[in-house]
RNA sequence: GGCGGUGUAGCUCAGUAGGCCAGAGCAGCGGAAUCAUAAUCCGCGUGUCCGGGGUUCGAAUCCCUGCACCGCUACCA
């Protein structure tokens, strides 16, 4: 039979900060143990990854910090690839977007799109800011609606009435970073016109078979909102240049390289085999099957925005499956990096064992939905699981030969009906666990290889070598050289799971030999043999214990202590008197008060402020209904500039003690004319 | 308020071409055993499948509606 072909890629990490629980739930860990059980099964595999290390995200951090783009990504990819290689991700190459092979594969393919006739070029205006030198993306606009009128409006939406907007219509607007005013400056993209494809790539993900419903319903969501052109220049400086006489100072948009970061990465790892050709054959090969890993938030680009650059490139392989995962949330919560809410990997892995949260982490995998993570259920998973019944299983086996056999395999008798019967079933969970990492059914699948250890502590359990060994030894003999047997099939049953556990029991039996070069059918083949020297046992899982994960949590806890507070204090400033005195604080009688329709929030109000009616509008009726408002005192900010909130003008401010989600309202403590000044 | 998601045993989650008396792991309770990291093995769940309607011979699974929670968003001038 000839060697299945494949290649897999897992999203490449972006390289402005370290890799989280969610990261390796989402992307990295499903597909190394898909990897390893392929090669495993004899499969011509390859896995792929690498740092993207382009985009504004970047530039903007190394501006923060005062250093380059180029110390940034030098140093998150050096974090990734540690922390990938302490926790057994086992890439066959990982590269970064920065390399020149990278830049001559993205520039070929923009090149051969652009020849083809497939890129339009279009002019536009856009915002240049002349301080920072630079075009302004989106989001780093900021100005007035042209429409509400409103402040706060970015560059592709108004924050207010959510209006889409073309940035160079914005009013007043300011550079997000330096606050100067850009100016308008004509310039010019290429766009691939997704709209011309769409047709094309919906019936091809409508073809597939096996694919997630995730993905699926996401893509079809983009097929009924329509696709549209997408620009994939940008005038900037840190990136892939495009390769046009005419186009200098412009770089290709990191979504169009970053994908192409598989490609170049497989050549990559081509040349440095040796073998420089040989990515085509994972590439080109119509034989080969190509599997992206990814998490929910980039099926777009991988289920239709690089099959379309694919298609109109020509000659490459479409991706065959997009295996999508949901998020992991933390003890509840969503992980959130910008508020340090997260564990991060190379912190746990200066803290535990990998084995453990590789375990936890593939029981939780968010395969059709959002999962939940909690240190309590790791140490839950490890003492309980791991430790209870995997660990305990190999140890009361390993202990038991070298106290009654001296370290030494029996030899065993006749295996019995219920021996044979025992192997059988634990050889069917071996086949079930296989057979669901084809199915990318990772939780079912190492459901299935600790079925194998139940299974065989029940066997030791009943057989009860303990006392077999007085009055029937060869029957004992018999037992404990099955239960090594089933030791050793542990041994490839966690492999993909938990390489570094399956390399220890390796270890344990005195078959290092195997160690990095498993094969299923060989080594399920070569039974141990009675006579074999046993390596020395030792425990395979500590326990984990409370004191072991109480500072993990207090830490979390920590976290969200620090951002509320955070939040209820944006630094007093003194003021002098004043400035005070500016503001004109009244007491006001509240005379008619009424919901404002489809808001949660917003009260309409009319007031006596002493000299006459107005109408002030506020956010309480979550507190206040509009029957207790009426003929109350309140105080008001009188010399407000009116605004307009939901259509409806508001002239001045009614003022509250606000907590997190509590409010009082102000009033005065004895009745005072409306009117009365508040100082 | 808008968009999206979720709501199944104490916990974490399975469970749709609608149909065996609704499941798994862990926790818990009772018992057995003592080789083993006080680990293991056996036995034990009348769960309003969020509520209410409807379609159907039959729904956790389809439709409508309500509620709750989560995320994004708007509003909280």
């Amino acid at each position: 039979m000839r060697k299945e072909k494949i290649i897999v890629t897992s999203a490449l990490p972006y390289a402005n900060g370290p890799i989280h629980l969610g990261h390796l739930a989402g992307a990295y860990l499903p597909a190394d143990i898909f990897v390893r059980y392929k090669r495993l099964r004899g499969a011509d595999i390859i896995y792929i990854c690498g740092t993207d290390e382009h985009g504004v995200p970047i530039t903007i951090e190394a501006e923060k910090k005062g250093i380059s783009p180029k110390d940034i990504v030098d140093k998150y990819y050096k974090i990734h690839k540690e922390s990938f290689e302490k926790f057994g991700i086992k890439f066959d190459n990982f590269s970064r977007t920065t390399l020149k092979i990278h830049y001559e594969t993205s520039q070929d393919f923009f090149l051969k799109l652009y020849e083809k006739g497939f890129l339009k070029k279009k002019r536009t205006k856009q915002l240049y800011c002349p301080k920072c030198k630079r075009f302004l993306a989106d989001r780093f606009v900021e100005g007035i609606c042209p429409y509400c009128k409103k402040k706060g409006a970015r560059g592709d939406q108004c924050e207010n009435c959510g209006k889409w907007l073309e940035q160079t219509k914005i009013l007043e607007p300011k550079c997000k970073i330096c606050l100067t005013t850009p100016i308008i400056k004509e310039t010019y993209h290429w766009y691939i016109p997704l709209g011309n494809f769409q047709e094309k790539i919906k019936n091809w993900i409508l073809s597939k078979k096996g694919w997630r419903e995730n993905v699926i319903n996401f893509c079809l969501g983009w097929f009924n909102e329509g696709l549209e052109d997408r620009a994939v220049t940008r005038d900037l400086e840190w990136g892939v240049p495009v390769p046009l006489e005419e186009a200098k100072g412009k770089v290709l948009y990191v979504w169009f390289d970053a994908p192409i970061g598989y490609i170049s990465s497989t050549k990559e790892w081509a040349i440095k085999n040796g073998t420089p050709d040989r990515w085509k054959e994972y590439w080109k090969n119509p034989d080969a099957k190509l599997y992206h890993f990814i998490g929910k938030d980039n099926i777009v680009f991988h289920a239709i925005f690089f099959p379309i650059m694919l298609m109109g490139y020509g000659e490459f392989n479409l991706p065959d499956n997009v295996i999508a995962n949901e998020f992991l949330n933390l003890e509840g919560q969503k992980i959130s990096t910008s508020r340090n809410f997260a564990v991060w990997l190379d912190d746990y892995l200066s803290k535990f064992p990998p084995d453990p949260l590789r375990y936890a982490l593939t029981t939780i995998l968010p395969e059709t939905r959002d999962t939940d993570f909690s240190w309590k259920y790791f140490q839950e998973r490890n003492n309980s699981e791991l430790a209870d019944i995997l660990g305990n299983f190999i140890n009361r086996t390993l202990s038991f030969v070298k106290v009654n056999y001296d370290g030494v395999v029996p030899l065993p008798g006749e295996f019995n009906e219920n021996d044979r019967e025992i192997l059988d079933r634990i050889y069917t969970f071996l086949d079930n666990s296989g057979r669901m990492i084809e199915n990318f059914e990772f939780r079912k699948a190492i459901l299935e290889v600790m079925n194998i250890a139940r299974l065989a502590n029940k066997y030791f359990n009943d057989e009860q070598p303990w006392k077999t060994i007085k009055g029937n030894p060869e029957r004992c003999r018999t037992t404990i050289y099955l239960c090594l047997e089933i030791t050793r099939v542990l041994a490839l049953a966690i492999y993909s799971f938990m390489p570094f556990s399956s390399g220890k029991i390796l270890k344990m039996l005195n078959l290092d030999k195997w160690k990095d070069k498993l094969n299923w059918t060989e080594f399920l083949n070569e039974k141990l043999r009675g006579g074999h020297k046993l390596g020395e046992p030792f425990i395979l899982f500590k326990k984990i214990e409370d004191k072991d994960i109480i500072p993990e949590i207090k830490k979390l806890e920590g976290v969200l202590d620090m951002s509320e507070k955070k939040e209820e204090k944006p630094e007093p400033e003194l003021i002098d008197i004043n400035e005070f005195m500016k503001v004109d604080l009244r007491v006001a009688r509240v005379l008619k008060a009424e919901r404002v329709p489809k808001t949660d929030k917003l009260l309409k109000m009319e007031v006596d402020d002493g000299k006459g009616k107005r109408q002030v509008i506020a956010g309480i009726s979550e507190q206040y209904s509009p029957e207790d408002m009426v003929g109350k005192n309140i105080v008001i900010v009188a010399n407000l500039k009116p605004a307009t909130i939901r259509g409806i003008q508001s002239n001045g401010m009614l003022l509250a003690a606000v907590s997190d989600d509590d409010l009082s309202l102000i009033t005065v403590e004895k009745d005072i004319p409306a009117g009365s000044r508040v100082r």
